[in-house]
RNA sequence: GCCCAGUUGGCGGAAUUGGUAGACGCGCUGGUCUCAAACACCAGUGAGAAAUCGUGCCGGUUCGACUCCGGCACUGGGUACCA
């Protein structure tokens, strides 16, 4: 009887699921080992055959190393909230845990069917309240923490707090740019909500305004990887640019380690190269141009029209400014020994440019003036009116002091001071918000800042550009150039990220009017303003080097903006056609840089920068902070509650936060998430509002490897002794899909974990390697447009006669066809089942063929495997025709792992026939067939050399291979008539990892009682390897003609004369002596002529 | 544009440090068995009549290159005004 795959795969699935064969327990004297699988998220279409290609190679793996003496952790769960289940629900009414359920129990029955070897007791479902209990709590961990930039590690939250009750917030790598400065008698003095603001600065999970890909069709945000091409990646609706309260996730503060630890860890190339680019960081400098001269308010058509200062151009300012600290009044010296040195708790300047004023006394943290009032003010009530209006209107309060108040009675000044200057924190000013004051050095100048990493290139500066969302547009913009500055950035903030990204080739730009100065020839660089820059990369501004920049080539071309070459490209470079970008060639026209390679110039560039004060060595990071916040019902509540709107998180003891019931799963009438809908019950302790966004689907993902370690424990997420013993991933096999999404964030979560002492490794996985896709192969028919009549693919060209001419309904042959799409479970071979094709769908029933042959041929292309294409081949189907061992065989037959590649079941029968040979070896009709006799020298030599090539294949993921090695030892071992037990039992196990159902049932058969799952993988014994005489190929030149048997014994020199007195050498050689014979012992003879 | 992977018979693919190119399987051809078909088994199968030629193309290193080096083309994937 030949082998009954349906019988034997049911047994031992059977076998294995009750005895909980695969079960791992977390202590054991083996060594331990840690497969894991990619996450599924169990949609409704169920298992493809795509999705079992890596699991396959996985479990072989896992079985070669419990064979090979390993305690082997092999889990598998579900990734289970997510988009798909809740548009479902939002279309049927469903609850998504319904779906989610029936969808898990089809995965399940799925897997079950091709043999895995998992460890079920382990597990997981990111929805259970038991899981995502856990990952509420890691969200908690993240929000009372805060990443310590000098421990280089994530900190509790505290440790900041002592730091802003000690120091304040103005110690170097504490103080955030941009963010108001505060003294540390300060911290205390602020109101609770004040200190929450303050902190989300800090924490790594926060809330803040940010611009997210808001998608109006799926009403949720969506994370940066989530969009594509401007489209979400789901769907493929609009995605456009909003600006919308948010959590996120501080992963920038990890950017750098989440960098240089690739290079420790065996992951494919890709992948790593795909993290470093989406990480990007780019070392480079700041760099200030000085804005010269500074356009007054009326210049700039924003200020007050009865503006009475005189146009002050900047040079005479800061002259004015000099000669002004020079010769102080009496009572500006009193007050300044008062407030210098930050005696009062804020540091305060004295005669600085404020605007086009000069303010005697000004804190610029504060934003507070002091003035006092000498003899010549007196006389200019007016002038002085209109200057405090002004300041106060671009943000400043001033407050002002007679001379004689100063000299008289100190005290009472000094008090005034300090109550203005506590009290006026942070104070805005309305009419200019979003046009703050100008970035201000020491002596008061102004400048614009930019970001470049080719400072090499500086005098090559031929303008400076500006995002259209930066501050400082509108500041910098004359008023003859205001209308068409205005309208520009308005229509480029309006314009959509897809249209954005759509039309990166039309170069649009517009001059402001204005001026920096170069820092190092004083001439004028006009500033423009370009939506080729991004402001929320650098700084938003950027130094154009049109001769060495594509970008800017382009919008100085654009523009007619004027060229300086600076690095001398290659003698045949065609500046006509492109910017010469390489950082390589020596620097020209470049004063102090000149003659220098472009490595040394841009570490020269940088020194002299920071050496004249201008600007500093700078890295920056394309990586942005990840949105972490859903509009959307099926995912993980954040616990999160807001009292007097301060977001507080709950107490461990207060977890899980249960997802609440609603009564529909979509926005309410206001465009709150749908957790708005939940009972007004709802809320912590019945009255403060819990957050109504979930997390997105990564969080759940980002530490699952972490709790199939102890998937039951409800004290912790995962317990010490757990993750001590297991510590991390050993093999993770997966697609590359997930590079810059997932495997960044569980990178993340796995860092920031570490930081807080609660596992013991920095990496979720040492080594990845990446599955290829399945793609399917689509089969077409063609339809003639308007009718029910198809063509056959080869007749579409061909001359009809006229009866089919008819059902064509044409009069004459002129064929417009359309191609549908045909499900692929009724064409084989190309050959379209017509009957099968006309019950398929109603439409079809009544259709008419025009054949070929005799035959309906479809047209094929390599597609996605998806739903709406009609080619899915489902597994089910392949192991109801072949078995699970047939399938787990074919998929890693198909060629290499990581390879992508159409499905087709063309050379199935081939495998198929392999098992049969292979059970055939054993039996003897239906009988075992089995002797005890000792095996032969061949039949030794049969069977270790296969152990030799599946050990080393296995190693290296060469899983093709190790297939053809089987068909080729069984062939040897059929020739050989071999039946030995000696060889047939150590065939079974190295065998089993692949076919481990076969393999079980021979195991059984040859009588052992145990599986065959914990057998001890055959040692490979190289003595029957090896060979008394090697079979050389004899080359001329390199070309191999014939092959002639030498004893191994025979030395080289032996060789180099049998050769030579052989006919066919001298036939080869025409007379010819050759040069030189070379003869490589065991490999290769090579006569050159 | 940039980054990564790939390109070998009719097809999927093999070739471990440079050493017999095309293993293994499919398909195809012929044969055995059968009334016939399927299954199974046997033989052949890169091209060419042959000399020879052949691993995307051009060049190089080497006694010898699918393999190493330089340049180019094409296919697939990722990514993008990231300064």
């Amino acid at each position: 009887m030949e082998y009954n795959f349906r019988e034997v795969e049911k047994k031992w699935q059977q076998y294995w699921k009750e005895n909980k064969t695969f079960k791992t327990e977390n202590k054991s004297e083996k060594p331990k080992y840690y497969v894991l699988d990619m996450f599924p998220y169990p949609s409704g279409a169920g298992l493809h055959v795509g999705h079992p290609l890596g699991y396959i190679a996985s479990d072989i793996f896992a079985r070669y190393k419990r064979l090979k003496g390993f305690n082997v952790l092999h889990p598998m769960g579900y990734d289970s909230f997510g988009l798909p289940a809740e548009q479902y629900a939002i279309q049927t009414g469903q609850h998504p845990e319904i779906t989610t359920k029936t969808n898990i129990a089809r995965y399940r029955e799925q897997l079950d069917k091709i043999g895995f070897s998992f460890d079920w007791d382990r597990e997981v479902r990111t929805s259970n309240p038991d899981y995502y209990k856990w990952t509420q709590w890691i969200f908690i961990q993240l929000f009372n923490s805060w990443y310590n930039p000098e421990t280089n590690k994530a900190e509790n939250i505290d440790t900041l707090i002592w730091e802003f009750e000690h120091y304040g917030n103005l110690r170097h790598p504490i103080h955030i740019e941009g963010q108001p400065v505060f003294y540390p008698n300060k911290w205390k003095s602020f109101s609770e909500k004040e200190q929450s603001d303050i902190l989300l600065n800090y924490r790594l999970a926060f809330l803040s305004d940010t611009m997210v890909n808001w998608c109006p069709q799926l009403g949720t945000v969506l994370a940066n990887e989530e969009v594509k091409d401007g489209v979400s990646e789901r769907g493929g609706y609009p995605v456009e640019r909003k600006l919308m309260k948010q959590w996120s996730m501080r992963i920038t503060a990890y950017a750098d380690r989440l960098l240089k630890d690739l290079d420790g860890i065996d992951w494919t190339e890709s992948i790593k190269e795909a993290q470093r680019n989406w990480i990007g960081k780019s070392e480079g400098t700041s760099l200030r141009f000085r804005l010269t001269p500074n356009p007054s308010p009326k210049e700039r058509g924003t200020g007050p029209g009865y503006q009475t200062a005189k146009k002050k151009m900047w040079g005479s300012l800061k002259e004015n400014s000099r000669a002004n600290r020079k010769t102080q009044t009496e009572a500006e010296e009193i007050l300044w020994e008062i407030v210098r040195d930050k005696k009062l708790g804020y540091k305060i300047r004295r005669q600085h440019s404020i605007d086009q004023f000069i303010a005697d006394f000004v804190c610029l943290e504060e934003k507070l003036i002091i003035e006092v009032d000498g003899e010549i003010h007196e006389h200019q009530q007016e002038y002085d009116e209109g200057r405090t209006y002004i300041l106060e209107d671009i943000g400043y309060r001033v407050i002002r002091f007679t001379n004689d108040s100063v000299k008289n009675n100190i005290d009472w000044v000094t008090k005034k001071i300090i109550k203005a200057l506590q009290s006026s924190l942070k104070q805005q000013s309305t009419s200019h918000a979003g046009t703050p004051l100008l970035w201000r050095g020491e002596g008061g100048e102004a400048f614009i800042e930019v970001f470049t990493t080719r400072p090499d290139t500086i005098f090559g500066v031929s303008f400076v550009t500006l995002a259209p969302e930066h501050d400082l547009v509108s500041v910098v913009t004359t008023s003859e150039n205001k209308k068409a500055v205005d309208e520009y950035v308005t229509t480029a903030k309006n314009r959509s990220e897809r249209e954005r990204q759509a039309d990166v080739k039309k170069i649009t730009g517009v001059f402001t009017g204005s001026y920096v100065e170069h820092p190092f020839t004083g001439k004028q660089v006009p500033i423009w303003v370009g939506d080729y820059v991004l402001a929320g990369y650098g700084t938003g501004a950027v130094m154009a080097v049109p001769m060495h920049d594509t970008r800017d080539f382009a919008f100085a071309n654009h523009f007619g903006i004027p060229k300086q070459m600076v690095i001398q490209p290659p003698v045949d470079w065609d500046f006509a056609l492109n910017s010469y970008d390489d950082k390589a060639g020596k620097l020209i026209n470049s004063d102090f840089l000149n003659g220098l390679e472009v490595k040394e110039a841009i570490k020269k560039a940088i020194a002299v920068i920071e050496e004249k004060g201008i600007g500093k060595g700078k890295t920056n990071f394309r990586l942005r902070d990840a949105i972490f916040g859903r509009q959307r019902y099926w995912g993980e509540p954040i616990p999160v509650y807001y009292e007097n709107g301060i977001p507080k998180v709950l107490n461990e003891n207060e977890l899980p936060l249960l997802l609440p019931e609603v009564d529909k799963y979509l926005p309410t009438e206001t465009g709150e998430p749908p957790l708005a809908r939940a009972s007004s019950s709802w809320k912590k302790d019945g009255k403060y509002e819990y957050e109504y966004s979930t997390m997105p689907g990564w969080a759940g993902s980002s530490w699952y490897y972490l709790r199939y370690m102890d998937a039951h424990n409800d004290k912790t997420f995962v317990s010490k002794e757990a993750v001590d013993y297991w510590q991390n991933v050993d093999l993770y096999i997966g697609g590359a899909e997930h590079a810059t999404g997932h495997l960044l964030y569980v990178r993340f979560w796995t860092k920031f974990l570490n930081d807080l002492g609660l596992i013991p490794v920095i990496e979720p996985a040492k080594k990845l390697i990446n599955q290829g896709m399945i793609q399917g192969v689509s089969a077409f028919a063609y339809r003639v447009k308007d009718t029910n009549c198809f063509i056959s693919k080869n007749r579409i060209d061909s001359f009809l006669s006229p009866e089919e001419l008819s059902l064509t309904g044409l009069k004459i042959q002129q064929l417009v066809v359309t191609p549908i799409h045909v499900d692929v479970n009724i064409v084989n071979n190309n050959v379209l089942n017509i009957d099968a094709f006309r019950s398929w769908r109603e439409e079809y029933k009544d259709a008419e063929f025009i054949l070929e042959e005799g035959k309906y041929i479809c047209g094929s292309e390599v597609e996605k495997m998806s739903k709406s294409k009609y080619n899915v081949v489902s597994p089910d189907l392949v192991v109801q025709q072949h078995g699970a061992d047939c399938l787990r065989l074919y998929e890693m037959f198909l060629g290499p792992l990581e390879l992508s590649k159409p499905w087709n079941t063309n050379g199935i029968s081939g495998v198929s026939n392999f098992i049969r040979k292979l059970w055939r070896l054993y039996h003897n009709g239906d009988n075992l067939n089995v002797s005890d006799e000792p095996a032969t020298k061949p039949e030794l030599k049969a069977l270790h050399k296969t152990i030799k090539k599946i050990i080393f294949d296995i190693e290296n993921f060469s899983f093709n291979t190790s297939v053809s090695n089987f068909m080729i030892c069984v062939n040897e071992l059929t020739e050989l008539k071999c039946n030995k037990r000696e060889i047939l039992e150590p065939l079974a196990i190295i065998i089993a990892p692949y076919a481990p159902h076969v393999a079980e049932e021979l195991w059984n058969q040859l009588g052992h009682k145990d599986s065959i799952t914990y057998a001890t993988f055959p040692e490979c014994k190289e003595e029957y390897l090896i060979e008394s005489a090697f079979n050389y190929p004899v080359s001329f030149n390199g070309k191999t003609r014939f092959f002639q048997e030498y004893d191994l014994s025979l030395t080289k020199e032996d060789i180099e004369k049998e050769v030579m007195t052989l006919e066919q050498t001298q036939k080869y050689l025409e007379g010819k002596t050759p040069k030189k014979i070379i003869v490589v012992h065991n490999k290769i003879v090579n006569i050159v002529i």
